[in-house]
DNA sequence: CAGCATCCAGCGAGATACTG
DNA sequence: CAGTATCTCGCTGGATGCTG
C-alpha cells in the first residue's frame, strides 16, 4: 500500500494555506517553467520536448507534463498510431502564465548582474571562506 | 568538514544552467515570496515578519531573510540598542520584483477555479482512488 | 529581541531497467 | 515512441533548545 512518489507534490496540500503559495508550487518545479516556455511555441511531440529540454529526464517529463495537465495547463492528445505520437500543448489559461512569467523573466535579465554582484559582496562581507572555492 | 545545510540553495548552482530557472530559484523557497509581500509594506522587524507570516518559523525566517539579503533584495539594519532592532526593508529591485510577482498572483486568482475544476476532473477520471480520501 | 546550532523526517529528482 | 517501476541520495524545512 505504499503508493510512494506520485508525483503529486505535498505543496498541492500546503496550497489551502496561502493563495500565494498556490500560484509557485504550480510552477514551483524544478522543470514546470521550462516544459511551460518550450511548449509554448505549439504542439509538440514527447520526444521533441525531451530533446529541446537540456538535461531532464524522461521520468521527470512524464511526471511534470502529468501534473501540468492535471492543472488544465497542458492538453495531452494521444494519436493512436504505430508508433505511437502523442502531442502536448498550452492550453489558453498556461499561455496567460507563460506570458506573466516572462515578465518574470524580464526581470531577471535586468537585475541578473545586480544580483550577482550583491552576492560577491555579501560573500566577501559574510563568508570569505567561500572565495578559494 | 560538513557544513550541513548552511541556508544556501543548491538550485543556485544549478542557475548557471538555464537563465529560466535563475529567476525562480530566487523565489522558490517555501517562504521567499510572502516575506517579499509581507515586507514591501515598508520596513518591518523581525518579529513583525514573524508574526505577519502565519506559520513560518524563526529559523526558516532568519534563513530566507539572509539570502534575500545575500542577492541584495532586503537590506538589513542593526540598530544597536538593547533590546536589539533589526529592521528589514526590501530595495528597488525587490519592489519591480513584487510588482511582477503581483501579476502573477493576479493569474492565480483569475485562474484559481479553472484549475481547481481541472484537477477534480482529472482526479475523477485517472485517479478514483483520491476520491474517498 | 533576534538570532544560531543541532537533529531528523520527508519529499524531489537522478539513475537505471523494463514495456505496449 | 512514449512511457512505467524501483531504488537511492541529498536537500528542504520543521522542532527544539541555547545565547548576546
Amino acid at each position: 500500500m505504499s503508493r510512494r512518489n506520485t508525483g503529486v507534490s505535498v505543496r498541492a496540500v500546503n496550497a489551502h494555506a496561502c493563495p500565494v503559495r498556490e500560484v509557485l508550487d504550480r510552477v514551483a518545479g524544478k522543470w514546470s517553467v521550462q516544459i511551460l516556455v518550450a511548449a509554448a511555441r505549439g504542439p509538440l511531440r514527447f520526444t521533441e520536448l525531451e530533446r529541446g529540454i537540456e538535461g531532464i529526464s524522461r521520468r521527470m517529463l512524464t511526471l511534470t507534463l502529468r501534473n501540468l495537465e492535471r492543472d488544465g495547463l497542458v492538453t495531452r492528445t494521444v494519436h493512436p498510431t504505430v508508433p505511437p505520437k502523442v502531442e502536448y500543448e498550452l492550453t489558453a489559461v498556461a499561455h496567460e502564465l507563460h506570458e506573466t512569467l516572462r515578465r518574470l523573466t524580464d526581470w531577471a535579465e535586468s537585475n541578473r548582474e545586480y544580483i550577482a554582484g550583491a552576492r560577491a559582496a555579501y560573500d566577501a562581507e559574510h563568508r570569505p571562506e567561500l572565495l578559494d572555492a
